[in-house]
RNA sequence: CGGGGAGUGGCGCAGCCUGGUAGCGCAUCUGCUUUGGGAGCAGAGGGUCGCAGGUUCGAAUCCUGUCUCCCCGACCA
């Protein structure tokens, strides 16, 4: 993409509304606007990352066994009068009623529907499991929105949903999404603390938080420092043994954590860190297969209600939350895979012509090799460049100027650690592409 | 929802107390000079001050109402 050509509203100065690194970055790098409290326009820089996480998040629950579907965002009040959760629900669902004063609100959650939608296509235990998913816009209408995209009233969520015969199908289930939810954010590149959370009614362990460490994070976290040793690798390759590792790990909220009387961590090993809360996993068993009336026949001619549980990602918290993650005084660091681009090419000096023709044959290359590249053909100085740059934090930096053309190279600046390498430009494009 | 703050060109702000029809920085446009870390000079365009009503000869400024946004607390992907 030619800069010229895009629309990138960067700022240096950073708008008064917002409060936390990522808001502020978000906004100087032009990823969003705010339309209304708590309501995000992503444009088109942020976009891209949405869909870049979007896209890692769907691989690995189809990976998981999870299979895709789209539900609406509007539902109606009749379906979540079945579950009892119309009224129950509160003022942070969002009513309305359309023409002919029917009642509808826009879905801050799906079990009701799912449920149904399942119910109507499986009616006997070979039908089962399943774990079907979504990624869709929610609406909660929180009492105070706030960060941005971190406490938005509309967000991507990526919600999946699990049916078993049994409560040992359950678990199964339960603990493939862990897996997948392990894998998912080490490819994001993030390293997220999985914290057991209260269950509820139901009991059990079957519920947990994923966090990411974040100083701006709205929860604190205790947990046992030994889980920071687990390596990326490991958890880009987890399996079953991953989570018995982990949970097997000292984890908890600040709440659950000030209940227990006995802290099995040795204090030299307690951390203390604050956390973004980006996933949670949790069994609810028949709450809704009984509620909304599936049943499925089982092999002896019985009608068993489903073990259900709801598995959710947030997708658009995400983006502020890798970002709180990763960034530095320049601006953000965005890790590979989730970079609106992978690389960023400069032509230091536009209104030269070889080097506009040096960088024009760089990008071509660069495109036919796959290589998502934003090139910034502006006439602009070369520092405005580099500080855009840095602000939107493309993971490669492939500067070509006249001062290097001389001497028959360009330059490749790697944004994370700052080091900067003088190349062909063969070699360049055959370090980018690979 | 309780408590606090703020609405003035795209963004950041001043002006308001002590009414006299709007100003600064950034950004934008034009020209010249510049060109390896957000250039300099000169010129230009863009707002009628959240909205409604009132007081007044006259309102961004005073009064009333209203809407919106932000912050602090209780709740949440």
């Amino acid at each position: 993409m030619r800069l010229s050509n895009y629309l990138l509203p960067v700022t240096k100065e950073t708008p008064a509304d917002a409060q936390i690194v990522s808001h502020k970055l978000m906004l100087r790098a032009g990823l969003v606007r705010q339309t209304a409290a708590g309501i995000y326009a992503w444009l088109p820089l942020g976009l891209k990352v949405l869909r870049n996480i979007e896209r890692i998040v769907r691989e690995e629950q189809d990976k998981a066994g999870a299979v895709e579907l789209l539900m609406p965002t509007i539902q109606s009040a009749d379906l979540w009068r079945q579950s009892g959760r119309f009224d129950a629900y509160g003022p942070e669902m969002l009513r309305f009623v359309d023409r002919h004063d029917r009642e509808m609100l826009y879905g801050p959650t799906n079990e009701e529907m799912i449920t149904t939608l399942f119910r109507d296509a499986a009616k006997s235990y070979r039908d089962l499991p399943r774990t079907l998913y979504h990624i869709q816009w929610k609406f909660r209408d929180e009492v105070r929105p706030r960060f941005g995209v971190m406490r938005g009233r509309e967000f991507l969520m990526k919600d999946a949903y699990s049916f078993d015969l049994d409560e040992a199908g359950l678990k199964k289930s339960y603990e493939a999404m862990f897996v997948a939810y392990l894998r998912t954010f080490a490819r994001l590149g993030l390293q997220a603390v999985p914290v057991r959370a209260p269950t509820g009614p139901i009991g059990g362990d079957l519920s947990h938080e994923f966090h990411i460490l974040a100083d701006t994070g709205e929860s604190a976290l205790f947990y046992d420092a030994a889980i920071e040793d687990i390596s990326r690798e490991e958890l880009l390759s987890a399996d079953v043994s991953t989570i018995a590792r982990l949970t097997g790990l000292y984890a908890m909220e600040e709440e659950e954590h000030a209940k227990v009387a006995d802290c099995p961590v040795p204090p030299e090993r307690l951390r203390t860190r604050r956390g973004i809360e980006v996933g949670h996993i949790f069994a609810f068993g028949t709450k809704y297969s009984a509620a909304m009336g599936l049943s499925v026949q089982t092999k002896d001619g019985g009608q068993v209600h489903p073990q259900m549980g709801s598995y959710g990602i947030g997708v658009s918290r995400l983006v502020g939350g890798i970002i709180e993650a990763s960034h530095d005084e320049s601006g953000i660091v965005w890790p590979e895979g989730v970079a609106p681009f992978a690389v960023g090419l400069i032509n230091m000096r536009a209104d030269d012509d070889k080097c506009a023709a040096a960088a024009d044959s760089l990008y071509a290359k660069l495109n036919a090799a796959g290589v998502e590249t934003l090139y910034d053909d502006r006439d602009e100085r070369g520092g405005a460049k580099f500080a855009t740059m840095d602000l939107i934090g493309l993971p490669w930096q492939l500067i070509v100027g006249p001062k290097g053309l001389e001497r028959g190279v360009v330059e490749l600046k790697n944004r994370r650690t700052g080091e900067r390498e003088e190349l062909s430009a063969e070699s360049a494009l055959a370090r980018l592409s690979a």
